[in-house]
DNA sequence: CTGAAAGCGCTAACAA
DNA sequence: TTGTTAGCGCTTTCAG
């Protein structure tokens, strides 16, 4: 039963491709009956139209594509759910192409999309991304490309986010009034939007408190667990270390209670700890985590419906289009 | 800057089509000095061949599908990081189409690829899979198909598996060996293969050890988590009830941890767990998990490569190509 | 209501 | 070493 194409179904029907092709595009101009014969005959044949050869046509290859820094990531796996639940009723395709948060393989991937791979683009940049040339290059080649989570500031388009400001100061302000005064903050990267921002809600809960913020207690995660390990283990071997933790990224639950663990801190009694988390296991962790936690799976399905707006109507301003959905804090055991 | 194609490059070169299509594929019959003058002014105008195009020829599409259950779940976005790895390799791209464990979302998925849209696919079968009818047509259609982890036996083709009676018996064994003599299994399907060998194992080890298998305390999980809560909580709340759980899926540890504390069982004084989990957290759960930890990202891996091997070789026999990656027990205070 | 034919961007056989 | 051309499977104008 190999492949067949349109041109054998005409064959078998006794007409002409036009005719089968308008018949799946529904098109007014074909009588019911023919419609029903061509429908059946489809069926039976279990023909299925090449949609790359729509593609090539000017039409679309039906396939948007994820950019993401990673999969193994509670928020991304979530997102990704929101994504697929839309492309899926659109019948479109999801491609998912991971940075690993290098910037090189994030310009890669972008690169090989000007070939007309995916019809638009979902993407939360790289922690090495600080700049966004690719992705202007892209965007002006016509390409819809919206941000989630992980934006560019500098780029003109759609843009949707978490209150991560917001979060950044709640998180903190939880710890301060849980009364801890040294807070360390782990962030993920400099350039980074949100880790910008979650800083900064960081920082202004501190001065609000009338806290002072101390470069040592404030590091940067990296792709090397051994490293973030040691980087973390240091802070807490401080004479004066800190009482509180907020940690901007899941990945480092685990070594924080680890090295707590391992340094005999008791969780939240040495240390209270906050982190931006999806994780399910948050609520039976030992001691149970309090979490900011992203509402990952609408990001996604946002991100996607306006993504899709733009692939229907043709010069659709995606600029306006930008959303902020909040995050909640969820108290739990590590901080009280 | 719009996107440009090989009949615009040719012109800026006053080549032929023919000529620049050749220099992308290294043709030994171009002169050095041309392939040079292509390679520059295709960088320079950011020319990227089209892959659908290609694709049309009876080339490839470059784009491989992995028709999974969830992304939501350790060992598959594992999984997916190992395919990745290799599909990154070869410059191929990975389409994630998610089942949700519907038979029905992944007939219309298995249906769709028939189009072309795929040159390959990984696949690891949905709950509700148990007859092979679509795949098989997939295959007798020309297109490469590798299971992983959850297979149709019936369908001859490479399977990537991990020992999952092994594991099975392994892990109640283990809880029998720590003094529990009714032990509940949590499975995933009845049809399923990994949760029949699964269970398989539960039940040689039992029989083994001279214990009675009850069918009370064996329940399949559903996509309801209100109902699979409820199961646990039944079978926890029995006059009689088990001091030892097997679950065979990663989803489950919540609400069994959960049903637990709502019943004021302490793990692992009155209830041993064991999960199938590569959960990242499984370390530091109150109390930390005891797993069988699956090689999740070697089974992508493995599969992908096999897969490549028969996109690379046409008439590749994929039967001979099945393997068992073997699980672990990692042994964590829940069971002991 | 149906069909013929051009062409989407690319490859490959053949010609030069 | 380079160019010409047919055609991959489909859509779409235009003609019938």
């Amino acid at each position: 039963m190999k492949n067949i194409n349109i041109k054998a179904l005409a064959c078998e029907l006794n007409l002409s491709v036009s005719t089968i092709s308008k018949v799946f595009h529904d098109s007014y101009e074909i009588s019911d009956h023919t419609k029903q014969r061509v429908l059946e005959t489809a069926a039976r044949l279990n023909y299925v139209p090449n949609p790359y050869a729509s593609s090539l046509r000017g039409r679309k290859s039906k396939n948007i594509g994820v950019v993401i820094p990673e999969v193994a990531d509670s928020f991304f796996s979530l997102a990704i759910n929101g994504i697929e639940s839309v492309a899926k009723e659109k019948g479109y395709h999801v491609l998912i192409c991971l940075t690993h948060e290098s910037f090189e393989n994030e310009k890669n991937i972008l690169k090989e999309f000007q070939g007309g791979r995916v019809d638009g683009v979902l993407m939360s940049v790289s922690r090495e991304t600080s700049h966004s040339d690719h992705i202007n290059d892209l965007i002006s080649n016509g390409l819809p490309l919206i941000f989630f989570d992980r934006v560019c500031e500098d780029v003109q388009t759609a843009k949707i986010t978490t209150d991560d400001f917001e979060s950044g100061y709640n998180a903190t302000e939880h710890l301060i009034l849980q009364g801890c005064s040294k807070i360390a903050f782990l962030g993920i990267s400099k350039s980074l939007s949100i880790s910008g921002k979650r800083l900064e809600g960081y920082l202004n809960a501190l001065a609000d408190y009338e806290l002072k913020a101390d470069k040592k207690n404030i590091i940067l995660c990296t792709n090397d667990a051994k490293h973030n390990y040691t980087a973390i283990k240091k802070i807490l071997q401080q004479k004066n270390k800190p009482t509180g933790i907020v940690a901007s990224v899941e990945k480092l639950t685990t070594p924080v209670y680890k090295v707590c663990e391992m340094l005999k801190l008791k969780i939240p009694k040495d240390v209270k700890v906050v982190c931006f988390s999806n994780l399910d296991t948050a609520a039976i962790l030992n001691p149970s985590l309090t979490t900011i936690t992203q509402p990952a799976f609408e990001m996604g399905k946002t991100a996607a419906t306006i993504l899709f707006k733009a692939l229907e109507k043709t010069n659709f301003n995606l600029t306006g289009e930008s959303l902020v959905i909040p995050s909640a804090l969820v108290v739990r055991n590590s901080s009280s």
